[in-house]
DNA sequence: GGCATTATCCCCCCTCTGGGGGATTTATAA
DNA sequence: TTATAAATCCCCCAGAGGGGGGATAATGCC
């Protein structure tokens, strides 16, 4: 007897944990051989257990399933990666095949069919949903290389987390200036270059993305 | 032995109505007697299986969990009804009881707690899941004056919290206006009563209040 | 009937903000 | 050495936003 190939599940609510190990419990050939609720706890599991794939929610709290990804792959080129998601939106499925993801599988995906696509992945090929390839092909056609440049990981340098980070204190450009020792003007000047980086065009959206990512946080 | 509780769960995902499956036969006093990717379908098998419990997704294509859970409750009144979803909005937590669910779970429910639940709904009591209960008191403070009044507590009326959660969105009172249908002037005026409530000076401070307050959220 | 609350809209005033130009210094990478 | 990037500061200007007054109609409460 074969020995089965080894899965590693992560998904941070147990349903779909659940839902997942009995659905791949189901294939005789494969074995569910971890499960994790978060991206570091996958992480640590890895050495131990060095599956042939490991199956990443892409939103998790924490680490999500894309930087997890790039993490895998850095340490683990061989071992394969599916991400799981609720999103068919293009930015997540580009932002995923550049980490390194194999496959990219919408959740409404049905029973039999999650099988196949890991088998499909499993023997080296890549597998995207096709209910989302209509939209990148879409989306290719009509702005070539804007794509890629624009949502791509906007780095903020230090002086900007700090000013941003005041920001989404709720205050002023001037109280922002007086508590770093800064001209108005200078703030003034590290915001705009946020905006853009951020593409918004005021400081609500600007604090909602930095909340949001956590780039910033609350003090709870 | 005791015959098992006759539980039917619904959801037009695959994989989580297979981790129901296998969560509730964790437990040997029940049994998933049925199983339905839409309202419809769950519907139909009512009459058959007469189950004590059924298990809803809120969010569903066609009949949504809440019209359902109506639907149910006019027929056959004693089947508790339990709702699963994603969503701590109050809107829809509102609407779930008003139709007569006796549950309402966040899908992040971990394994064990989830069993609790269905056994607490089949004692008779109703349960709402302590994350969502928050935001129902604090707009139960609008509607009755149980609670009310007493120093600065900002209790918002509805208008208020509509337009605070376009502002948490980013938007410039000019969208505001525009989304909802005023004139600017009108959103001027409740934003500057929603600062006078909160005790803030701008949209930013607002926003930070309204997000560590729970009063509005992100959509994650 | 009065009273309070809410929701709607209007005016004025002035500050703050966002976006468009710059410039300079310093450090770092090519 | 020469770019390149980051951080600092400056000017200008239109328009958005905040704070102060209102008004009107609808509702519900005592």
């Amino acid at each position: 007897m074969k020995p089965k190939t080894k899965i590693i599940i992560v998904d941070d609510h147990a349903i779909i944990l659940e839902g997942l190990k009995s659905l791949i419990e189901l294939d005789d050939s494969l074995t569910v051989a971890g499960e994790a609720s978060s991206s570091m706890e996958c992480l640590k599991l890895l050495p131990a257990i060095l599956p042939k794939l490991v199956l990443l929610d892409l939103k998790m709290p924490g680490i999500d399933g894309i930087e997890a990804t790039r993490l895998i792959k850095q340490r683990y080129p061989n071992i394969k990666v599916i991400l799981l998601t609720n999103y068919d939106d293009e930015e997540y499925v580009i932002e995923s095949i550049k980490a390194g993801a194999d496959g990219y599988v919408l959740k409404d995906v049905k029973k039999g069919d999650l099988l196949k696509i890991i088998h499909t992945v499993l023997k080296g090929r890549a597998f995207i949903d096709p209910a989302v390839t209509k939209k990148i092909f879409y989306n290719l056609k009509n702005s070539s290389n804007l794509v890629s440049e624009h949502k791509g990981r906007h780095s903020l340098t230090e002086r900007e987390l700090e000013i941003l980070s005041n920001l989404a204190e709720g205050k002023s450009n001037k109280e922002i200036a007086q508590t770093i020792h800064l001209s108005l003007e200078t703030v003034k000047s590290h915001l705009k270059n946020i905006y853009q980086k951020f593409n918004v065009h005021n400081r609500a959206q600007a604090i909602k993305i930095a909340l949001q990512e956590e780039i910033v946080h609350f003090s709870r």
